[in-house]
DNA sequence: TCCGTTGTCTAGCACTGCTAGAATCCGACT
DNA sequence: AGTCGGATTCTAGCAGTGCTAGACAACGGA
């Protein structure tokens, strides 16, 4: 029993292993330098093991993507009386600490179901720390669609800052013009 | 001279031959299938004739985008009296009757330069039609900077719907959300 | 008619994601 | 203790990618 248990404990690790090391990867060069051969090479490993572990690149993606769902709940939750300008202010800073992440989760194709029954727990917990701080400023406006727009709006900015469309400088003065009016509209 | 200029003609209906089919394979199928060597065949000529009319894909892509904006300018100045919910409105249907197009000039590496001096004039112009429209209802907030808030909120919309972030059903009205609160907060 | 330039193509490089099948290792049983 | 069997890992390879060097052909000008 004990050789089998340390077996599958070896496994998870080089799961891990993987998995960070494609994310640093990731971050460190972006997402077209983690090719199979090089993050096989970091984990000393050849490239078969990784399609032992995952079906292929897609899914190495998808699951960092799955980690950062977790990680974004947590900082979106970090101040838990946090007003909206503080959790617009959070979803930026967290897309800001982890490009290559945030790429992960929204840009890339990783093949989650979004708006899905099979959604896994991560995306919809993330989704509801959003509805829970949107939501309350919705006014009569249904909480979620109100909560999508304010987060695509929000995403608009990451994306558009993180690819050279908008100048970086300006970026928490664009996070309070939209907050403002977010919560201004209020009726 | 008269030979010299049948080539100049004859290798610019191929330069926008390219640019076409480029594009018609990808809104057909995706930027992915735009491959050097599909482009090529489907030209009916060899790979490196690609590489005499562009330095490589990349800049396909970029052409294409290129072109891509100053559709869009002419799009959001169709009707020149437009409300800011029709210029949102008229934004959007661009990008879902384009899909592929707007990828190349927002999401993917195109090499055109965004915020910077040497941004091509169809790039400024599309911003500047933005402008004109949100502008209007910055009230005292800064004119660019909440034009670039309101561009990217509807950006974001539209990326999150592309990519199956956000379900397609309910589009008009978070448009109608985004632009009640963006033109209701005025002071 | 021949030459030279211009334009185009064939063939190839180094890389990608992915996989079949060989090789190896190691626990278990006699 | 020695051998077997099954799981695990690797080597080697496929078909595809963007891109390019160098051979080749076509064609206008002398």
């Amino acid at each position: 029993m004990t050789v089998q248990q340390r077996k599958e404990r070896e496994r998870a690790g080089r799961h891990r292993l993987i998995l960070t090391t494609a994310r640093e990867l990731a971050e460190a060069e972006g997402w077209d330098a983690v090719t199979t051969r090089r993050l096989a090479q970091r984990i000393e490993y050849s490239q078969p093991v990784l399609y032992s572990h995952f079906r292929g690149r897609e899914e190495i993606v998808g699951a960092v993507a799955l980690e950062g769902f977790t990680e974004l709940t947590a900082a979106l939750t970090a101040d838990p009386h946090a007003s909206v300008a503080g959790v617009a202010a959070a979803y930026v800073g967290f897309a800001e600490r982890n490009p290559a992440v945030y790429d992960a989760m929204f840009s890339l194709a990783s093949g989650l179901p979004f708006a899905d029954e099979a959604t896994p727990a991560p995306l919809h917990d993330a989704f509801t720390v959003l509805l829970d701080a949107f939501g309350a400023v919705a006014g009569d406006t249904d909480r979620g669609l109100f909560t999508e727009v304010a987060w695509a709006a929000l995403h608009g900015l990451v994306t558009l800052t993180r690819a050279g469309r908008l100048p970086p400088e300006h970026t928490a003065r664009r996070i309070e013009v939209l907050v403002d009016r977010l919560v201004g509209g209020a009726a």
